[in-house]
DNA sequence: GATGATAGTGAACGCCCCGATCAGAAATTG
DNA sequence: CAATTTCTGATCGGGGCGTTCACTATCATC
């Protein structure tokens, strides 16, 4: 919860005074994305935001405590309904769509950028940390699990992975190259990820026996 | 190059007028790191890391032209040496021996915190954020991809890998926890990421055939 | 239509940090 | 000694912050 007031974004309260502008609410969270996009979260002050977005610097704070919270919003009103789960595909081909689709997101859209500026903002304020994990890392996470559990069932994926870390090993990647830029974010980054993860860095003749045998050796369940 | 003098870290030169006090210097570093990792990066305002340092902030300006900048060499000064790369050990012992070395570093020492400060200012900074490519991250992609085309040549690493997107998902999913700190960043985590990515996901019955196969499908040379 | 509740406005306040500058004292070399 | 460079302590204007104020606007309810 970053927003000050009960409605979480977009939901109007019949309340019974004077409703909350719609108007100035969109615009206030498109500023903060426009203005971070041109010089990042610095550029982005609380009266830079109120000037561009024609608004009153009182009214950004009534909403929201912080330009991270506005930055937050901004981000999440940006990304919401990017997670899409396709029917019909098995585990590699899922796992390959969703990291492609973050590749693209972070992209292709000013979302990359914004995601930099809100983990910079969340080192030193804890509760625009929490709501980053809340409430768009860990949905993800979610999904990824639920892919790699339903090709478990499938044996599709080896039982004795531990899924956290085969996530991480998938999807970090992105975020890593996201911040350093020291390498591109293109289009076949996805199938390098996913294969490598999938087939693994050591030839065939390397690798462990049967996966009967990793079970007996790991014990360990999918948490 | 973020400090303006001459001389890297530490180097004195044997100028004319009076030295460089190396008290101040070490001073000035170790009151950016305190400070940083008490209250983030924002805590360690210039004038906060004169006072604690005991050094006039003229003194800060002359040699450092920001904030970051402090920071950055900070971290530099704490992390020298942490390249270490041990003899004797076939591809996978080398490369879990990285991978618990950086996850150590990051948990045990105060560089994680400074990491994440670091970042956080590399976006609103591009100066900081290509000091941290030049002389963090370059140097130890170097000491990973060394060890995997050594593991190719000794047959130990299927030579159609992407080598920079191998290190990715060997190394990246570190940041990633210590970034967003969804999950621990515990001492199983280094066997779990080389052990997975190594053996890949997949069970051994869906992986491809063998390396001649995939070699003739990719044609990818490493870089 | 009057009343009350809530939102947005525009302006102002003190606070703190920034980056820059200055004169002067300190330390070292030649 | 003189020359040179560093460090100091103080100062300055600028600007964003977070907060508050009185005022106006818009709605639901009575």
């Amino acid at each position: 919860m970053v927003a000050t007031g009960r409605p979480m974004l977009g939901e109007t309260t019949r309340g019974r005074g004077r409703p909350r502008s719609e108007r100035a609410r969109l615009a206030i969270l498109a500023a903060a994305g426009e203005l971070m996009l041109a010089g990042g979260i610095n550029a982005a002050s609380m009266e830079a935001i109120a000037e561009r977005a024609g608004v009153s610097k009182a009214t950004i704070y009534k909403w929201w405590p912080s330009r991270g919270a506005v930055a937050l919003d901004g981000f999440l009103a940006m990304v919401r309904d990017s997670i899409i789960v396709p029917e019909g595909l098995d585990t590699a081909a899922a796992l390959r769509f969703q990291v492609a689709a973050l590749i693209a997101l972070f992209r292709d859209t000013a979302s990359g950028p914004l995601m930099r500026a809100l983990v910079g903002q969340a080192e030193s304020d804890s509760e625009i940390a929490r709501a980053i994990r809340e409430r768009w890392l860990t949905p993800r996470r979610a999904v990824t699990a639920e892919i790699l559990r339903t090709g478990i069932a499938r044996g599709e994926i080896r039982p004795d992975i531990d899924i956290g870390a085969a996530s991480d090993q998938l999807f970090a990647p992105i975020y890593h190259r996201l911040f350093f830029g020291h390498e591109p974010l293109d289009g076949q980054l996805a199938d390098q990820l996913v294969t490598q993860a999938m087939t693994g860095l050591a030839p065939t003749r390397y690798r462990s026996g049967p996966e009967e045998i990793a079970i007996s050796q790991h014990l360990r369940q999918p948490q």
